[in-house]
DNA sequence: GCGACGATTGGCT
DNA sequence: GCCAATCGTCGCC
């Protein structure tokens, strides 16, 4: 059985269908990574696009590690940054399919079904208990541990979500059929 | 210095 | 389906 790493210094929308199926989790919490979306500098969804800035410095450094910021003033989302350092490329860790850790997890979310537990950017930060503290650690240490897929995916992919820029790029990628995902593939 | 807005969620209609 | 909550960041005055 062979493992085959992640190479996180490719294009982000190179990276992203390969987390499909990975699995990860933050202090032992975690499971398989369902859904994703790929942004990158040179396309106006992406938080680089404007350039380097202190809110998104993470995603400029070193590939592989991670990128965290505060979406709409109470979310944390987590991203994976990717390609050469410098480019400003990142993957969104969109949904996750709850393996360890569930009733933590429910804990955390303040809700009971598994469904809702990692289904959705907002909701893997609350339930992996991802902090600002993160950005930029990298995500071969601790608290992160990442395994890629080693058996071979479906992964579908579609337009992005929540965004309304750069609608024509199908940069959002997903476990074909999963109940987890933040919202259904069509 | 200040105001607009967002890679969202959950509760209410 | 619609909309408020909530606040850090950025762009502009």
């Amino acid at each position: 059985m062979k493992s085959i790493a992640i190479d996180f210094s490719q294009p982000s929308h190179i990276v992203a269908p390969q987390l499909i199926g990975a699995h990860f989790f933050v202090n032992g919490v975690g499971g398989v990574i369902v859904e994703v979306e790929a942004y990158d500098q040179s396309e106006p969804a992406s938080h680089t696009f404007s350039g380097p800035s202190v809110r998104n410095m993470a995603m400029f450094g070193a590939p592989g590690c991670a990128y965290v910021y505060r979406s709409y003033g109470i979310h944390w989302c987590l991203n994976f940054v990717c390609a050469p350092e410098g480019h400003g490329a990142g993957v969104l860790i969109r949904a996750i399919q709850p393996t360890q850790g569930l009733d933590v997890m429910r804990e955390r979310r303040g809700v009971d079904a598994e469904k809702l537990l990692c289904s959705g950017p907002g909701r893997v930060g609350q339930a992996l208990e991802i902090v600002h503290a993160f950005n930029g650690r990298s995500l071969t240490q601790k608290p992160f541990h990442l395994s890629p897929a080693m058996t071979p995916i479906d992964v579908v992919a579609g337009p992005r979500i929540g965004i309304s820029k750069a609608m024509d790029l199908p940069w959002r990628f997903g476990l074909a059929g999963s109940p987890f995902l933040s919202k259904p593939f069509r």
